[in-house]
DNA sequence: TAGTTGGGTTTTTTT
DNA sequence: AACCCAACTA
């Protein structure tokens, strides 16, 4: 045995060295739990002999399961790339794009993501004559996708209903909408767990294949899983019974998303024989940081109880400062992570701003432009959810599967070709009275009564869409895209704009290009297939680096994971973290302790040092919130803390800003400095211009370029036009009331 | 058909 | 504050 065993703890190697039959692992945060699933891996291959190509390892993002590959190659002399390692999502495509045709999908189907759902949804309720006013959208979609974790199929949901009318709308819903993604030969993310399972369940000869291959599985995050996932991990689990879970009951954080936390608390009742082992010893934190986080869990109750022990010294105590408003809590922040940088104290690539929200961001990512502070802000809008990115990306679906209605309706008129919503709707009914796609029904425009002149244009596009198709096969991926913006001229189309952000939308789209080239350069066979499941499946922090100089800012359930030496969680306040839909819900008891378990996570992410920050006043969605001190704080035993919590407690607004009445001609201006008052203009019209802050030869940021000079201004027809020399970026020409430039 | 504007709405977290 | 949609105008 070699000494890449010997530096394991006893519980540890008990996790790598039990390889047969069900194990459940439950591992603390920082328990070292990647380091025992990758040597365990190590282990099977060099010690038991078994086949890498017989090991299967899942996880849930691409990041994770990357890293986890990316260890076990070097642990392993060969034949790490025959492992198994992806994220559930990714191993379901890879399947169903093999076998889904047993359940009437084409191979070429498409992913939908969370806007295309909402576009089929809002169709379907339309048709259906459904008020969108009193149910939501989101509520028929999330009962969908709660039907789907649970994998409750529309028939199913049917016989479920029992005389309830919302369930049976919802029934009427789930089946209408199966149906148009089945039509479209699409799935939704909830699809590819469900129809696989479908597919083991039904198809046992694929199954049994499956089975076979797969002798030794392992689940990271086991804690995230939901009914779904379960059901896949124990089909595929069923011959060999190897199966091995890892997780932390207080990390589960995904309740949203579907995530049954009885799969971790119950895995002993499934798997009677199941080896338990705990992981308990913490590498990561200190005494301070980890009493801090073992006093806010304890605060829960349904709970599995362990003891994280570390041997990291007491450390620093935990830092808490509360500040009067939120402009001030992003100044603290920013200027700590400064100070301490220049003193050489910290790297900036040690650091980490946690929030409960990704809006909160906004405010730090500001004041770190002004001071200059390198950062990258994981999640938000992911990038391949922007319209340019996904009008292009729509083009290369219609491309690869004429069959996908939202793509083709999405792109029929974009860029502009004159074709209105009294045409779509021609086309719509003429597809829907012969049951035929929208594409399809787009071919034979000439038949289509009523079209006019438009016809001409709609067979110019389905002609442009045949010509691509036939050449793509000469030429490749990059091409393919770069043709497709030249031909519909999409990117002229933004330039000739006046849009305030055409120019960032070009720079997306640049990037899209540069992923495509870069995609092809990684897989020489790549088929535009592959590329759009890969981009579908992405999540932000799959791009994120370790060791790039830069501060990250991100949400806490992004963090989940990922370890920094100085964490900072910022706006501990009740309303916000604990949110306030937790605390109004229907069943605030579990919600909350689903909140508190967050708050686990972000303590847990910190090394050496956690800083706590909290504001009195707080803007949210345009109006001023007073907030008191968040209940985890309260849970924090002081002698752990630097500095006590001053109680504040939730106020009242004395002038409601809703309510208040505007003396005559002195128009009232809710929040910041009016524009009024800078520009010196009266009267409450409509400002355009008012002059900016800054003159020529100013230093001043901008929210995307940085830092740069003012190089000139001139005053234009509507606004003021500012020539900036950036630092990073070069010059650039922009509208004052657009660039939001703030004087440095 | 295209562009603009005003009014209403917003769950926070994400594969 | 930011986004989406319906209604209105050109």
């Amino acid at each position: 045995m070699n000494k890449l065993y010997d530096t394991l703890n006893d519980q540890q190697k008990k996790g790598v060295f039990t390889t047969e039959g069900p194990v459940l692992l439950l591992a603390g945060a920082g328990s070292g739990k990647t380091r025992v699933l990758t040597t365990r891996v190590a282990y099977l291959i060099e010690e038991k002999g078994v086949n890498p190509w017989n090991i299967m390892a899942i996880t849930f993002t691409n990041k994770a399961a990357g890293e986890m590959k990316e260890r076990v190659e070097d642990m392993v002399g060969f034949g790490a790339d025959s492992i198994w390692v992806t994220t559930f999502h990714s191993t379901c495509v890879r399947i169903l794009k093999r076998y889904g045709d047993r359940l009437g999908y084409d191979s070429t189907f498409t992913i939908y993501d969370t806007d295309d759902q909402k576009t089929v949804i809002k169709e379907i309720l339309k048709k259906f004559q459904i008020d969108t006013k009193t149910l939501k959208e989101r509520y028929f979609l999330s009962a969908i996708s709660n039907a789907k974790n649970e994998l409750i199929s529309p028939q199913a949901y049917h016989k479920a209903i029992g005389g309830d009318f919302n369930k049976s709308r919802i029934a009427k819903v789930y089946e209408e909408y199966q149906n148009t993604l089945k039509r479209n030969n699409a799935m939704d993310f909830d699809d590819l767990i469900m129809q696989t399972v479908e597919l083991f369940k039904n198809h046992s000869d694929i199954l049994e294949q499956y089975q076979e291959r797969f002798r030794y599985i392992m689940v990271d995050e086991y804690q995230d899983t939901n009914t779904a996932q379960f059901a896949l991990i124990s089909h595929l689990a069923a011959k060999y019974r190897n199966i091995c879970v890892v997780g932390d009951d207080d990390q589960s954080i995904y309740k949203f998303r579907g995530a049954n936390i009885r799969n971790i608390l119950d895995f002993e009742k499934v798997y009677p024989d199941a080896v338990v082992i705990k992981l308990e010893q913490n590498y990561r934190s200190t005494q301070n940081v980890l009493d801090a986080a073992n006093a806010v869990i304890g605060n829960n109750q349904s709970r599995k109880e362990k003891a994280l022990w570390t041997e990291k010294g007491e450390g620093n105590k935990i830092h808490f400062r509360q500040f009067d408003n939120a402009f001030e809590e992003a100044d603290y922040i920013t200027d700590d992570i400064y100070k301490k940088q220049k003193d050489g104290l910290i790297r900036y690539s040690d650091c980490a701003v946690l929030f409960r929200t990704n809006a909160q961001a906004r405010l730090v990512e500001e004041r770190f432009i002004i001071r200059g502070i390198p950062y990258d802000v994981v999640g938000g809008t992911n990038f391949y959810a922007r319209r340019e990115i996904k009008d292009l990306l729509a083009y290369l679906k219609t491309i690869e599967n004429g069959r996908d209605d939202i793509a083709v309706r999405r792109i029929i008129n974009v860029p502009k070709r004159g074709v209105g919503m009294t045409s779509i709707q021609r086309i719509v009914d003429y597809a829907d009275e012969r049951n035929i796609n929208f594409y399809d029904a787009m071919r034979e425009s000439d038949q289509i009564i009523g079209l006019g002149k438009a016809a001409m244009k709609i067979t110019a596009f389905t002609t442009m869409i045949q010509a691509f198709r036939s050449k793509m096969e000469l030429y490749g991926l990059s091409d393919l895209i770069k043709d497709v913006i030249e031909t519909t001229g999409y990117i002229t189309e933004l330039e000739a704009s006046n849009e305030e952000d055409a120019q960032s939308r070009i720079e997306n789209i640049d990037e899209l290009i540069s992923k495509v080239v870069s995609f092809e350069e990684n897989n020489h066979e790549a088929t535009l297939s592959d590329f759009l499941d890969e981009v579908a499946l992405v999540a932000d922090i799959d791009h994120v680096v370790g060791e790039s100089g830069q501060v990250l800012l991100m949400t806490l359930h992004s963090a989940k994971g990922l370890e920094f030496p100085h964490v900072y969680i910022a706006g501990l306040e009740d309303g916000v973290f604990p949110s306030y839909m937790s605390i109004a819900s229907e069943d605030p008891e579990a919600e909350i302790e689903e909140e508190r378990r967050l708050a686990y996570v972000g303590i847990t992410r910190a090394g050496d040092d956690l800083t706590l920050t909290c504001a009195k006043q707080r803007m949210v969605r345009g109006e001023t919130q007073y907030n008191a001190a968040s209940r985890f704080l309260k849970e924090i035993p002081p002698p752990l803390m630097d500095n006590r919590l001053s109680t504040f407690r939730k106020m009242k607004v004395t002038v409601p800003v809703k309510n208040y009445t505007a003396p005559e001609n002195k128009p009232y201006v809710a929040g910041g400095v009016s524009a009024l008052k800078r520009g010196g203009i009266g009267q409450g019209l409509p400002v355009m211009g008012a002059s900016p802050d800054y003159i020529v030869g100013d230093k001043v940021a901008h929210i995307k370029y940085g830092i740069g000079i003012v190089r000139g201004i001139e005053q234009g027809a509507k606004d003021y036009q500012v020539t900036v020399d950036f630092d990073t970026a070069g010059p650039k020409i922009m509208y004052a009331a657009f660039a939001k430039l703030k004087k440095v």
